[in-house]
DNA sequence: AAACGTAATTATGAATTCATAATTCAGTCA
DNA sequence: TGACTGAATTATGAATTCATAATTACGTTT
């Protein structure tokens, strides 16, 4: 039996990371703000200890940017850098796609294709908040079934710095048919415990959600340059 | 120009986490060994607050394990930890062969092939400290090569877990051979511009050291066994 | 002597304090 | 009016202090 869990009582900066990082993530703390130190101590009514120390790791996540004597902001993501982000996750997919092939259990599986119903069902009912939940779902249980816990750290990291960008790119009804398509691949995939089809099918969906984030991108370009 | 250079005087926590993370990675601090924050700060002549912020770094690049309560240790990395690595490692050096193939320069390339003349050299004169020098050199220089300074930072991270593992796998007269062989093979590809020929060749590099490291590990297990 | 319990010591997490760098803002001069 | 100067204010990095948890040392009991 594992009685970690029931002593494990988080320090203050281990659950200010997670606090903070929720904050960039749902874009509560915008990129390029300042991360307001006093005022987040006082929401979170710890001092200025723990808060800094939870920026300093927030900063070698690359999430945070901090200048001596400047304190921290919300790191600025580029349209570079995304685009950089991407091309890793597509690989890191691939190999989430591979193991989860082999490692996932019949149960795990079977867990995967409710969920993916739900999020078919969610497409056609045009809910995206459900759809969002339940492709989420999905893409956590193949990184957990993968069974390499290092993998899931470093993906996550990775994801983090895009989140937003994610957020976007589903908006295009084109681009939401194509993302439904390549799942239903995905679940052909691993019903047939096809590693390298998986790993493939995967990499090309993060693949494509890269190039419809720049479509969209280009597309606002053009109109902020003709309005 | 660039003024930043001239002023920049980095945080204490910033160039402790460079300092710690030598210690830890050239073996001076050894796995499994708690962090003796008191001893550290009196020789790095600071004080305790900076020298947790960067444990906390560390802890978040794995490199560290934090309990609460009880302080740092040194994480004791486990033989499933390294195989879990090097796999991910393995990926990552193959978009790096992609990548650097395309986007290296001429000279950049030049610069590798001389390396790599330095490195079969070392070989040949069974020098390990030279050939170990060149050998990280050219792994530098196509990560450099590849631009893509993200890739770089998770590749790094992964590397120092593995750190210690990757210096007593080319021991082995036989690996040590193979390895010059693949880093021929490599040269060629990179020459030829084979971006997925090169991708090829390095992730299987990576997945041989593996392979070659687990044979060393199998073999003490046997000797430990029957003495 | 070994096992237990308890007091003393030490180490740790977090708050507070302190020195200094950065920023703001009022006043001056062109 | 607007750019510049320098004092006042604020924010930041780092040291120090404080409360508490963990560890050690020691004495007691069997």
């Amino acid at each position: 039996m594992n009685f970690r869990q029931s002593i494990n009582r988080p320090t203050l900066h281990e659950e200010l990371v997670e606090r903070l990082r929720s904050l960039i993530v749902e874009d509560m703390l915008k990129p390029g703000e300042k991360v307001p130190e006093k005022e987040l101590c006082e929401t979170f009514s710890v001092s200025r200890t723990p808060l800094r120390e939870a920026l300093k790791v927030l900063a070698s996540e690359g999430l945070v940017t901090l200048q001596a004597n400047r304190g921290a902001r919300v790191t600025d993501v580029t349209r570079e850098e995304i685009k950089k982000t991407f091309v890793i996750l597509a690989r890191l997919e691939q190999l989430v796609g591979e193991l989860a092939s082999v490692n996932l259990s019949e149960v795990g599986r079977a867990r995967i294709e409710e969920r993916h119903a739900d999020m078919v069902a969610a497409f056609k009912a045009r809910g995206r908040t459900t759809y969002f939940q339940a492709n989420q779902d999905i893409h956590n249980a193949l990184l957990e079934g993968a069974g390499n816990d290092i993998l899931d750290t470093h993906h996550r990291m990775l994801e983090s710095r895009v989140r937003r960008a994610r957020f976007m790119v589903n908006l295009s009804e084109e681009r939401w048919a194509q993302a439904i398509s390549e799942h239903e691949d995905m679940m052909v995939k691993l019903r047939n415990r096809d590693a390298t089809g998986l790993g493939q099918v995967m990499k090309t969906h993060m693949e494509n959600k890269l190039a419809a984030y720049m479509k969209v991108l280009e597309a606002e370009d053009r109109e902020s340059e003709e309005p």
